[in-house]
DNA sequence: AAGTTCATGTAAGACGTTACATGATTTC
DNA sequence: GAAATCATGTAACGTCTTACATGAACTT
């Protein structure tokens, strides 16, 4: 799969970036759908590089901070293409290690699987709170309604999704806490 | 983490079952949210019974083949309840490759874009025609309305878990195609 | 008898996280 | 001057997938 490298070579679409650059980028709203840690990411830039899909000059920050500022190579460019226009099988399985617990809740009391339950709803309401701030944001800043041809259409699609699968995980929740509470 | 030691110690709280009838429960409701291959089994199973969470005895089918028939200890019994009733963060992160595309939306035309998308919205709609059908199964089996108590009760809340996934994907995906189909 | 399923294992390699390691720059 | 951030790398370890390997039992 090497779908790393994808998300390398898609983030470097725009323009150059630097191995920390491209770290950070996994820390904000692409975190929802995709991540890597630097040392995962250092690595892959070499192999990208070695297989010439990247290539990178030297900057300096301040007055001796080296940085390699990486830009796609025209290979580079045709690699990312062929992949996003693959059309692949959905996942059978996206592991969520709450719904494995919840699976086994005939191993708890009542009283624990409500416990249980709760916390995930809080945790998960604080999560769709933060979602909808930053939504706020994108729609606030943008001057014309959001269509295809917005630069910003592939920041609205992950906002939205993460935004709409964190309702969902509530109301879910919210539905199944209130069987639970039924009198048995 | 070793979650797959969870995810076995949890399947053995019913009973005794093999390492190939583990392997089968990943590939049922259960392995929507987790699954792992025998050849990660196995060996776990190994590891786990060195720790002393689980035990085996050796049963005959037919008439020579040979299975271990494993069942929990006392100490790997109290091993699944920690785990279980252990509140842990959500995960910043469910990688979700078709997403990771998305955000690189504006490196396609609006036609790749909107055949791309075209065919994730099928493959999801099918996807949810099989859950809704496995739903409608597990509700007709059922001769008492769901409860806390019900012995399908786990069964129940990955299957209507799954079910609202895809639900909700299939949603976001036809609302984000009328908003890429409108005229720029 | 052939094909599928039952049943268990190991080996190699890819992918991912945590920890180790270093040093410059910026902000308070 | 201290702390946080910028910046890049490696090492060790854990997780996961694909492939290799074998043989019994059941179904057609």
């Amino acid at each position: 799969m090497r779908i790393l490298k994808y998300a390398i070579l898609g983030l470097l679409r725009k323009g150059e970036l630097s191995g920390y650059d491209i770290t950070n980028y996994f820390k904000e709203e692409l975190g929802q759908f995709w991540s890597a840690k630097h040392s995962q990411i250092y690595p892959e830039l070499k192999k990208l590089t070695d297989e010439g899909f990247i290539e990178f000059r030297t900057a300096i920050q301040g007055t001796r901070l080296e940085k390699k500022m990486y830009t796609l190579t025209e290979s580079g460019e045709q690699e990312l293409h062929a992949w996003l226009t693959k059309k692949d099988p959905i996942p059978e399985t996206v592991k969520d290690e709450f719904m494995l617990k919840a699976y086994f809740i005939s191993s708890l009391t009542q009283e624990e699987a409500v416990d249980l339950f709760t916390d995930q709803l809080l945790k998960r309401q604080l999560k769709l709170s933060d979602l909808q701030h930053s939504y706020n944001e994108l729609i606030e800043s943008l001057d014309q309604p959001i269509s295809f041809s917005s630069p910003d259409f592939g920041h609205y699609l992950v906002l939205t999704k993460a935004l709409e699968r964190e309702k969902n995980y509530v109301t879910w929740l919210e539905d199944i806490l209130a069987v639970m509470k039924n009198q048995q």
